[in-house]
DNA sequence: CCGCTGGCTGAACACGTATTTAGAATACTG
DNA sequence: CAGTATTCTAAATACGTGTTCAGCCAGCGG
């Protein structure tokens, strides 16, 4: 059980508090006091366990990051990367661990930044994988592919409240998980284009490319 | 030519700046007399103009989305929906705007919510009329594909950044919107699954979500 | 010339902010 | 029990903020 309740030590309901504030309130936005008031504590606690404001968001930056690093590698670890229990459980940590991930991405928080790129760089590993496996078709250009799926995943944590207004449904509540999750499939397994447009598109975009190139060396 | 010259009338000058400092520094990290230095002015032109800073906000996301609609809506009665140099121009539009989308997205914006509601409505009636002409395959749930697409999209944005930096590339450059074309065409055409492997992961979905349905109904 | 309108400014104001300081309450150890 | 470190707080401080206000200055009709 998570430890909701009053029973936390005070430096721990503050970190709560201000993981809750930030999201929503961004970081200016969010004022001590009001973390304070929400921990129960006042404001020169705060302080006196963190330092500083900003030092109290590195703290939370740390505190989430690390946790959301450990599911990761208990999942590759444990080898159920692509079990859809293993998805739907990472999913559905602790909902203000998820939507602070979001938040701290889109904010340009330096930690959240080297998370990023860890999980490019995982999604490269495994597709190398895939790819000398024969598995996979290879990519033209494998790093941006993958890139992009991470940017978009993440990126899909931070649209959290527009595709809740969209779908009406509590996205980590297990129906919005499942949802999500089948939607995501069917995204990435060529649900989106009908299968003649892709092939289409992919050729007018590289002649598209070509003149590009040709412009860019004209000019 | 984009009127990047001081040949700008006052106001304009200060929503340029603000449309800059916004997406950097936060709503509440920017203040007023940052923005006047920016566009060479005193801060109270700036409350002369636009009231407050609330409303220099509001007069913002309103020029930007303003822009934006007027793109798409070109693009929808052109007809040129899915031709790539369609795409590419879109995202070739003037950079701050771009980046100011995925900000007021990040960040709840009312207007830009409004923005995003439009976008999963046309993307519903698109593939509506996909599926009538028998293009493509029915989703079983049509509404969140179509959300979480845009989602996935939007969501790019406001990790452009991050983007940026795991690929060394201006992403609004022609080699970016090149790269990331190509790279969204073979992730929404199937490149991200073997194709084998997709088919299991959405039968071990299925039976997943069945479960969930059993456990929800016996507590 | 006057009067006057509108873009524009410098200096001030009121207020909320993060942070400091001195010290009270509490728990822990010998 | 005394001594001591730790958790915590109320009040005060220094400062940055958005905003106001009184008025300057260019342009222009009469």
């Amino acid at each position: 059980m998570s430890p909701t309740a009053a029973d936390l030590t005070g430096a721990a309901r503050i970190r709560e508090a201000a993981m809750a504030r930030f999201p929503r309130d961004g970081f200016e936005g969010t004022t001590v006091r009001a973390i304070a008031e929400d921990a129960g504590v006042s404001p020169a606690l705060v302080v006196h366990h963190f330092g500083s404001k900003k030092e109290l968001r590195a703290a939370c930056d740390a505190y989430v990051i690390d946790r959301i690093r450990s599911v990761k590698e208990d999942a590759i670890t444990s080898g159920k990367l692509d079990d859809p229990a293993t998805i739907s459980g990472g999913f559905q940590m602790a909902p203000p661990l998820i939507r602070y991930l979001g938040w701290a991405l889109a904010s340009g928080s330096a930690a959240a930044a080297g998370l990023f790129d860890e999980m490019v760089d995982e999604s490269m590993r495994l597709s190398e994988l895939a790819e000398e496996q024969g598995a996979m078709e290879p990519s033209t250009d494998l790093r941006a592919r993958c890139a992009l799926q991470i940017a978009m995943q993440m990126g899909a944590l931070a649209m959290q409240d527009h595709l809740e207004r969209a779908l009406g449904v509590d996205l980590l509540s297990p129906e919005g998980v499942m949802r999500m999750s089948r939607a995501t499939l069917e995204l990435f397994s060529g649900g989106m284009f009908p299968p003649g447009q892709a092939e289409a598109m992919r050729k007018a975009l590289d002649t598209a490319i070509e003149n590009t190139r040709k412009e860019g060396s004209d000019g």
